[in-house]
RNA sequence: CUCCGUCUGAAGUUAAAA
């Protein structure tokens, strides 16, 4: 069992979520570290909720579950907001008086704050008696990521009044919080505090400068950033992308959309968002229509209904309105 | 008693209109 454990690990976490459940299949010996060891391959992966249903069928199967069991499902609930599913766990994990542990403690309030719940964030965080720098950047990031601002900013200030010292993760979050009340003051002492604590190389606190200056009104100071930047990934240049488009900065847009594909990266579903909304900002309809059409002929890309959305747009802002009226009517999605 | 062990916690980019 414990070498099968490891390979479905192993397996689960490398993205082979078939090849973890065929040796968890074929196992006899399950133990809990099984049941564990398969939850723990939809984390980093895209939010789905198979966690959830390992969980119940874990119980159905009479196993009981332990704080491995119990995080892993919470970080289910976190990324599906499935806060139902979420109080379900939090009362067995009451039952099992294991809530007083750290790292389950901050699970449950990651839990709670990506679900908007922010009593319940509050009543767990009084509770806890140790609070480190993951306690404190869960709420943070949650407040960020529900447009709270104002309130993460607060969490933030009480932290460092705390003598906790915050990481990239906190700053990243910090100043998406910023870019979200454009507030330049607070971005603006983020990145010197950035820049002290040697962590304004992260391509995840560099790319949330470059979006704050973007979103505050100083599209140059982010392409500069961005232009100084080592490593460019598909959000760094999303980011660069929209924050032209949004700028109406339209032909930059396009032509960092060449640069990104020549440096040889993948765009993906926000890419184009960001492109086809320059092309309609420029009346470009042809234009927009290659790019619409490559996203599934060239890069494997199913448009979603606000790529639509931006082609109707499009159409619209040119004045060709017969042409929206076909182009609805024949869509394979129901308009919203 | 301490350490180790097959499973545990957080971060950046998202169209239009009003």
């Amino acid at each position: 069992a414990l070498l099968s454990n490891a390979l479905i690990s192993m397996y689960t976490k490398l993205g082979s979520i078939s090849e973890g459940y065929r040796i968890f299949n074929r196992m006899t010996n399950r133990d809990v570290i099984t049941w564990n060891s398969l939850l723990s391959g939809f984390h980093d992966n895209k939010p789905s909720d198979e966690g959830n249903k390992i969980f119940k069928r874990m119980l159905i199967d009479g196993f009981k579950p332990n704080m491995y069991t119990y995080i892993s499902t919470l970080r289910s609930c976190s990324s599906l907001s499935n806060v139902e599913l979420g109080r379900q766990v939090h009362a067995h994990i009451i039952k099992d008086k294991l809530d007083i542990d750290g790292y389950v403690g901050t699970a449950l309030i990651d839990m709670y704050a990506k679900c908007g719940c922010m009593e319940e964030v509050q009543a767990i965080f009084n509770k806890l008696s140790k609070k480190d720098v993951f306690t404190w950047t869960v709420i943070i990031s949650g407040l960020s990521q529900t447009n709270q601002g104002e309130k993460a900013a607060q969490f933030f200030n009480e932290m460092r009044k705390e003598g906790v010292i915050p990481n990239k993760f906190t700053i990243a979050s910090c100043l998406r919080a910023c870019s979200g009340m454009t507030s330049l003051e607070n971005g603006r002492q983020l990145h010197s505090l950035a820049i002290k604590a040697g962590l304004f190389t992260d391509i995840f606190v560099s790319s949330a400068l470059v979006d704050m200056y973007g979103k505050c009104g100083y599209i140059d100071d982010a392409e500069t950033l961005f232009k100084e930047m080592k490593l460019h990934d598909t959000v760094t240049w999303n980011t660069m992308i929209c924050g032209y488009s949004q700028h109406g900065e339209d032909e930059k847009a396009l032509e960092a959309f060449s640069e990104m594909i020549n440096s040889g990266l993948l765009p993906d579903e926000i890419t184009f968002l960001g492109i086809l909304s320059a092309c309609s900002h420029m009346r470009l309809v042809e234009e927009g229509k290659k790019y619409f059409y490559s996203m599934s002929e060239s890069y494997g890309i199913a448009p979603s209904i606000e790529h639509y959305a931006c082609l109707v747009d499009m159409l619209g802002r040119a004045g060709k309105f017969d042409e929206v009226e076909r182009f609805i009517e024949k869509l394979e999605l129901t308009p919203n």
